[in-house]
DNA sequence: AAGATTTCCTTTAACGGTAAAGGTATAATT
DNA sequence: AATTATACCTTTACCGTTAAAGGAAATCTT
């Protein structure tokens, strides 16, 4: 691998002139030594040393997508159709500004910090993160954050300073109309399906007992299904939630992904999907649709998110000025299979 | 971000001491001054800074994932599930050995080589690259290589030096083995869908051949339906294929993907399948599973290929002698929903 | 024509870390 | 007691790149 000093003595110069014609800095050079310099490079196809580079100038053009995951999750998070389609946003954006992206997975926050310290990533992409969390990296590692679906409130927003994006969906209000879509078609007896009450579920749990209220219906605790998400308890957990939602017509998923798997339990303990449940989820991801029944869900785009995230963090550190910190993407429902109607029947006894 | 230096001066101490310790080279200084510069560093959460660190060492403990794409493919490469599984394989071995993934995405082998001299990466994974790309690539950058779906031929393989292994499937036999089930449930004209037939598909074209030869089918090239697997064609393409599918009775698909794409297009189309049209792939990705009809398709796991292909690049970037250069992982046929069994239905008549 | 400015180049030092070589006591050998 | 070895520490130099400062010649001011 030559070096700019080798091409330095070579071309009988300093290095720091063949690093100015790198650089494009032509005020520095003769335009004939440019064209010398230049004649050279291109014949001993140059790559710069990245690290060098990096240390040089205390940077690294690189930016760290930040996935907090749980050890013994049933499945790696990067097969996360809906990670992976937002990873892809993301990836498509970074290498197009001459970034690079390094995908950082933990459990722990320490060693997140640590690793993101230790490449000295430029800016931070922390997805699915808890706001106290977040908050901890923000403290320690002072580089500008783009949060992907991170609920934050409003006082802890303002601990952010200027260098920080959240990027999201409205989760309570998108929740509460697909509940309310639900009741619309006769449902009263509604689950709610998720893996934990934090950050983002934490609004959307909040959006669906507020469609439940609005619409008169009593919450009770047992509508809420807790699946445990692990390697071991997975598909047990998934019959259990089966049988839990026994006496219930819907069950709203925190995720499409969950939805298509509970789908896909409950068709293989022989329920018929509407018929004898109607399920809808949140995401709209590739397998929606494609099952049967097709899932009727809330859309959203996992690609625009991750590539609105890292355009927002590569705008803040161009240095220009963000002036929305809280992005709230579009979202709608999207009415396919999976969700009966419970009035036609009515009207149907009724006739 | 606390230095090595900074730290050495604080202590009274010259930073190779304190790097000594750092590395555990217990020999080279007293308990004494371990303790007090671990107590030091316990305190002041020091985190070396990689860039200082590969410089110094030209090393960079990164392995870099190459995925060579055209620039205006259907579908991100990161959202696409075969894909996004092997990277989960890739990821979980090389953090546990604690090495870092760069994901390395172009069209262009020239690009690919700058990315890679670039950071230094130790060593890299090539997923899907043609065996003289990959060659290329290797003849420029000496560093150890691990080919992930790459046919590559008895002459170049040897062209590789030792520092190389390539993790794949049995492709021409898998393939074979399919096309040889189709025919056993009384198919003839039985289609072969791909986007190329370059590397590892050639394989798979070769199988196939091979499948409708040894049960004395005639080939024929209409039979061949070559997908635009472009952002702009891929629909109208699919239509295209389903049209021209209208004489078979079962089309085999280079990835499971493409077969439940094509189901979804077939589906829309008005079609039943399998009644209409058998549909079979290979992968067995998790939308397999979840489709309707679930698809009959040649079982492999793309997480291990990805688990052993970083093994293997591990092992002999630890100087282990890696004996077999040529892993070939198992496979299987599953049978699901997707293939209609077209003898039934002469035996019925019979009846 | 003296001073100021511009042009174009080089020298030096620094980024943070590590390897290699160089010391200086102290302990072990003969 | 001289020699050798050992333990422990420091000095120096370098990895490849870039920023800052320095300098000499040519050009422009007035």
């Amino acid at each position: 691998m030559i070096t700019i000093k080798q091409i330095a003595k070579e071309l009988n110069m300093s290095a720091t002139t063949v690093s100015n014609v790198i650089h494009g800095k032509t005020k520095e050079v003769s335009q004939e030594t440019i064209e010398r310099v230049k004649a050279y490079l291109s014949d001993v196809e140059y790559v710069p040393n990245i690290n060098a580079r990096n240390l040089a100038q205390n940077q690294s053009k690189m930016i760290c997508v930040v996935l907090r995951v749980r050890e013994d999750r049933f499945m790696h998070i990067l097969s996360d159709p809906f990670v992976s389609e937002m990873l892809g946003g993301i990836e498509e954006v970074v290498r197009a500004a001459g970034y690079y992206m390094m995908i950082c997975i933990s459990e722990d926050i320490s060693e997140i910090i640590t690793k993101v310290e230790t490449w000295n990533a430029d800016g931070l992409i922390l997805f699915c993160m808890l706001d106290d969390d977040a908050l901890r990296i923000q403290r320690r590692y002072r580089k500008p954050i783009a949060c992907v679906d991170a609920y934050v409130s409003d006082e802890v927003d303002e601990s952010f300073g200027n260098d920080y994006v959240n990027v999201g969906l409205d989760d309570e209000g998108s929740v509460c109309e697909a509940v309310k879509y639900l009741i619309n078609k006769g449902h009263k007896k509604i689950g709610f399906l998720t893996d934990n009450i934090e950050g983002v579920n934490a609004m959307r749990f909040k959006g669906y007992r507020r469609a439940l209220k609005e619409e008169g219906i009593k919450y009770s605790r047992s509508n809420l299904l807790m699946l445990e998400s692990t390697k071991r308890d997975i598909n047990r957990s998934l019959e259990k939630m089966i049988r839990l939602s026994e006496n219930m017509t819907a069950v709203f998923c925190c995720s499409d992904l969950y939805a298509t798997m509970l789908m896909g339990m409950a068709q293989k303990l022989g329920k018929n999907i509407p018929d004898d449940l109607s399920i809808m989820g949140v995401d709209d991801i590739l397998i929606s649709r494609i099952c049967t029944p097709k899932l009727t869900t809330i859309h959203q785009s996992a690609e625009d998110k991750g590539k609105i995230a890292a355009e927002k963090l590569l705008a803040i550190l161009k240095g220009k000025d963000v002036e929305e910190r809280q992005i709230i993407l579009p979202h709608s429902i999207v009415e396919r299979e999976s969700v009966k109607d419970l009035r036609e029947i009515v009207s149907l006894k009724a006739v």
